[in-house]
DNA sequence: TATCAGTTTAGAATGATTCTAAAGTGTTGA
DNA sequence: TCAACACTTTAGAATCATTCTAAACTGATA
C-alpha cells in the first residue's frame, strides 16, 4: 500500500484512491493484459467502483510513464500489457486468446529503416485460427 | 474494363458499377494501402461518388475473397492493403506513414503454437518514432 | 423482358473512446 | 493544522469509425 503510494510517487503520479486500486491490481506480480473494460469488470467484482473515464485516464497515464505497454491486435479495442519486456504475442482474435511470447524472438532480414526515421518497436503478432 | 468485370465474377462478386469502379482503382497494378475513408476520398477525386456504407461493404466483399489483406496498425481505423503476399510493414502512426517489407523477413526462436491451434499469419510491424 | 436474388444507400444505431465542466482531493507552505 | 490551489475524478455528452436496417435498385437468368 505505502510501497504503491511509493511507486506511484516516483512515477510523478499522485496517489489517489483509485490509482492506488487500478495499480495494487495491475502491478501484482503477475503479467495482465487488460482493456479498459476488463479491467472495470475486474475490480467491480473486487468491490472497487471506478469510473471508465476514469479507468481510461489512469491506463493513459501508466502508459505514458512507461507502466504499461499499448498492445496493437485488432482495430476494436485497445489492450494494456504490463510486461513492459520487449515481448511479442500469440494472439486469436476469433478466442480473445492473447498470451505473451517471451522467448528470444530474432527478426532477420529487415531493410534498411527509412530515411531520417528510427526504430521505436518492433511488434510481432502471430495470429492464431482466421 | 471486362477484365475487370471477369475478374470480379471469377471471385464470385457481381460486377456491378461501384465494384468495378473500386476494383479498377484498387488494382490497377500499383500496390496501394487504403482506409474506408482515404478510398472515398480518392473515389470522389476521381468524381466517383460512392457511398460509404458500399465501401464498407466492397473491401470487406473482397477481403473476404482474399484480394485484400487486412493490417492491424493502431485501433482507432483498419487498413486494407492490395498487396496480398506475405509481406510486413514500416509504420508511423504519427505520421500516417506506411511503407510495405517485401523482403523476406525471418522470425527465428518461436516458441511451439499452443495447443489445438495453427499459425494463421505472422505480422511484423515496424513502429517508426513514437 | 419479367423476376428475383444480390447490391446499394441514407440514415439510424452501436460501441469504444474522448471530452467537458463541475465537484472532489492530495499537497504544500505558513 | 489548514487554507489554497493544482491535479483528479466523474457523469453524461460528444465523437468517430464502423455496422445495421430496410427500402429502392440492378445484374443475371429464363
Amino acid at each position: 500500500m505505502n510501497d504503491i503510494k511509493q511507486f506511484l510517487r516516483s512515477n510523478a503520479l499522485r496517489p489517489t484512491k483509485q490509482r492506488i486500486v487500478i495499480a495494487g491490481y495491475l502491478f501484482d506480480g503477475t503479467d495482465k493484459h487488460v482493456t479498459a473494460e476488463s479491467l472495470s469488470t475486474e475490480l467491480a467484482k473486487r468491490k472497487h467502483i471506478i469510473s471508465l473515464a476514469t479507468i481510461y485516464n489512469t491506463l493513459h497515464d501508466f502508459y505514458e510513464n512507461g507502466l504499461l505497454k499499448k498492445l496493437t491486435l485488432s482495430a476494436d479495442r485497445v489492450y494494456f500489457d504490463t510486461n513492459t519486456d520487449d515481448h511479442h504475442h500469440f494472439y486469436s482474435e476469433k478466442e480473445q486468446f492473447l498470451i505473451d511470447i517471451n522467448k528470444n524472438i530474432k527478426v532477420n532480414g529487415l531493410p534498411k529503416t527509412p530515411k531520417n526515421k528510427k526504430i521505436n518497436k518492433i511488434e510481432v503478432i502471430v495470429h492464431l485460427d482466421k
